[in-house]
DNA sequence: CGAAACTCGTTCGGCCCCGCATGATTTTCC
DNA sequence: GGAAAATCATGCGGGGCCGAACGAGTTTCG
């Protein structure tokens, strides 16, 4: 990511080669930021806890969000895990394929499709979620108690206002 | 994204799934809020930007990054968009096709890969750019000067703890 | 009751994404 | 000078990712 050059090296000299332009720059650090910062984070957790279980962000993110969520729909597991029912369905093939998860049809409603954590899925999920929280304490390290908070806040308002609103009747 | 929770209901919800378990929150929340973020602008800046001129978020950030680093190696480009050199190979594809871009061997040093801006994509990163700059600006709308100063350098520490270093012999 | 409208999950086509292997080129170091 | 090591971009295979189209199932309402 860094590449060769460091993070402030690249800031400055975007500034400098957009010198002229009328660009709100405070606003442009914040998400260029946040997209690095969200690919750092990514990388940094399947590459040290991830890719040792053979798994990806988003497979790993799918199994959390059943187990939290207890055996649940697919639309809600894709809305929950932030992916589209498309890209959940290819998912689900491969986690079912590994014996992760399981698929069944509701019985009130023959549309529904229940997803629920087989045993194995429900151990590979307790033994992975420590490490991957550990690996969330080491990306704040640097970060204060107050920091965390307000930056959690202010990402959270973010949300907020990006969040889908194309409705409009 | 927000599904048929809202965000509130469903940290409160993992906090209480989580209950007894020795997990730091504090770390969670600022982590699952980045990639939310991360998301959401992404997609925000997709459906309100790129999308109406047929280009992917990569292919844009390809395309801004060639125009600010100048004519420059693949994988320098690479490094600045946070993709792989392989993923670039094939957007760069992409972009040729599309004639937004050129490749050229490096006189000097064969094995380099020169890619430039075609003035068809200096005209199109030229109109883009500023509605990806408002986009910013809109996502940033409720955060303070300093809200805004103290997220971007809370998201560049995290980067700087998590950025690679599998280097150790 | 029964047709129309709606909802749900899956498939399909096209692109992004990566690690790895490959071939081309340049540099290092006998 | 020439073999070995290093560097570079690309192709390939497997998967994630989405919108749109589809078929199966359910609800609405005349």
């Amino acid at each position: 990511m860094a590449g060769p050059h460091t993070l402030a090296e690249t800031e400055r000299t975007v500034a400098r080669r957009l010198a002229g332009l009328p660009i709100d720059h405070q606003s442009m650090a914040v998400t260029s930021n946040l997209f690095r910062a969200a690919n750092a984070v990514r990388n940094y957790m399947e590459r040290e806890v991830l890719t040792p279980s053979d798994l990806t962000w988003t497979a790993f993110v799918v199994l959390w969000v059943t187990w939290i969520w207890g055996p649940a729909e697919t639309r809600m597991i894709a809305s929950e895990a932030g992916i589209s029912k498309a890209t959940l369905s290819g998912v689900l093939n491969t986690l079912q394929a590994r014996g992760l998860v399981t698929r069944r049809k509701d019985e009130q409603d023959g549309r529904l499709v229940v997803v629920a954590l087989t045993p194995a899925g429900l151990r590979l999920i307790k033994r992975l979620f420590p490490k991957i929280n550990a690996a969330e304490q080491e990306a704040c390290r640097t970060l204060s108690a107050a920091d965390q908070e307000r930056t959690a806040d202010c990402l959270r308002r973010m949300v907020e206002v990006t969040g889908k609103e194309p409705a409009e009747p």
